[in-house]
RNA sequence: GGGCAGGUAGCGAAGUGGUUAAACGCAACAGACUGUAAAUCUGUCGACUUCGGUCUUCGGAGGUUCGAAUCCUUCCCUGCCCA
């Protein structure tokens, strides 16, 4: 199958990115791999270390298979091995180190959930352990003195750590430089991050060079993605993210609760809509942001789950909280007693920490049984009169039953 | 190797012998308000409780004291400066 024309795919690939070093180097791969007939290897970097992946993923894993939709060749290396120093960006400390069974079944987890997006079949997957494991003290000493301090203190949290006298570990230094290595193992054209990786990356381009590669890596950064607080990067550690394997209505609540102002980014961003579909859920974010946000957020539920689960997350979620209704689909709980403490049932079904947190959570009026606000923190459901409905804060269902 | 400064609840940060379970800020949670939010206001935010209290916390381990996050010893960790 011959690659679509230079133009077509500059167009395809070039939107919705953030930056592109250099571009001119990205135009003249694609117009080589035209002439050559052979398709650009495309390398993307996956952290095993946290296998869950979310809509921040997905916005470098969909650029990922526009590349491959184009004829080239994808490949997802799972940064098993350089999961053993964690990427030092942002707060991240120190990550533990993870077996190597635990870093084959979080490889295949991040790729199967990768391939809600990917093309399964035309994926690649390559372990880093393969070769950097093999690199013997004199190989590393060897890589480390193509860098210098001053250049590893360019990047941004580097810089603020040592700034601010935060600890800074030597093998932290070596992050970029062993996911570099990478690189020059694959011998990719197109290496693909956010924007938080530009450095990375960039090292990556040098790194090649150093050890020969004529032509190094464009550098493709995607835009960040903020999370539902719509301040931070979206990220697990911060509990501001919308996971693939969310359920729909964790998804849709989650899509409600981002800031009105973020609707259009996520459209944008974590959506398929183009063109006037886009232009026009855009210009509805303005005028009427609740229903945009009930439309994104099926446009989301839809590619992760299905049209139909959206439309039920959505009813469901109008009954909760625009009709402020008690859902269908309550949980049940049996026990053995006539009667069990209100506390008791919230700290067992309602997944509160302690006891103290069910005391105080009723005395401040946040729970309800049957509809009835309970305000008594010693009240007891009876339960032989049937079940009882509990309610605790704004979204926690359960009902209790005797058995 | 030497000197100095630190390690306090999810985070940041007060507190240097006694109403200190530990100020304050952020985050979180609940209530009010709303358009799902956000913002704002109010409350909560170690555990257990018969709601009177009780118990466990201030890097770890010992010690002094009627009483310690606060004093001493020692160990661990971090940053800075000097060598």
């Amino acid at each position: 199958m011959p690659f679509p024309p230079l133009n077509e795919q500059l167009d395809l690939l070039t939107k919705n990115t953030a930056e592109i070093v250099p571009l001119i180097d990205l135009e003249k791969k694609i117009q080589h791999s035209i002439n050559t007939d052979a398709p650009l290897k495309i390398k993307l970097g996956a952290d095993p270390s946290r296998p869950d992946l979310h809509l921040g993923h997905a916005v470098v894993l969909r650029k990922l298979r526009e590349f491959q939709e184009l004829g080239h060749t994808a490949i997802l290396i799972i940064g098993d091995f350089t999961a053993m120093i964690g990427d030092p960006s942002g707060k991240s400390k120190t990550r533990p180190s993870l077996s190597e069974a635990e870093t084959r079944s979080n490889g295949k987890t991040y790729f199967d959930q990768a391939s809600k997006i990917l093309d399964r079949e035309k994926t690649v997957i390559r372990y880093n352990s393969e070769w950097l494991g093999k690199m013997n003290f004199s190989e590393v000493i060897r890589l480390a003195s193509k860098y210098t301090v001053a250049q590893m203190l360019v990047r941004d949290d580097f810089e603020k750590r040592y700034k601010s006298q935060e600890p800074i570990s030597i093998h932290e230094l070596l992050y970029p430089l062993a996911q570099a290595m990478d690189s020059v193992e694959l011998q990719n054209d197109v290496e693909l991050g956010g924007t938080d990786q530009k450095f990375n990356l960039l090292v990556a381009r040098d790194i090649q060079r150093e050890f020969g590669i004529a032509f190094p890596q464009v550098c493709m950064m995607m835009p960040i993605l903020e999370g539902t607080d719509g301040v931070q990067k979206m990220s697990k550690s911060l509990d501001n993210y919308i996971g693939f394997n969310d359920t729909p209505a964790e998804m849709f609540g989650r899509t409600m609760s981002i800031p009105d102002a973020m609707t259009r980014n996520y459209f944008k961003l974590a959506t398929l809509l183009r063109g006037d579909e886009l232009a026009s859920a855009i210009t509805s974010a303005t005028a009427n942001p609740r229903d945009a946000k009930r439309r994104l957020a099926r446009e989301i539920i839809s590619m992760y789950h299905s049209r139909e689960a959206a439309e039920a997350a959505q009813e469901s979620f109008d009954r909760l909280f625009i009709d402020k209704q008690t859902p269908t689909d309550i949980e049940t709980h049996t026990v053995t007693t006539e009667k069990i403490s209100l506390v008791d049932a919230l700290v067992q079904f309602g997944g509160l920490a302690s006891k103290s947190e069910a005391r105080r959570l009723i005395e401040q009026g946040g729970v309800s049984v049957d509809e009835e606000k309970i305000t008594d923190a010693k009240t007891e459901l009876i339960l032989s009169g049937g079940a009882k409905t509990v309610k605790a804060g704004k979204r926690k269902f359960f009902r209790v039953t005797k058995k």
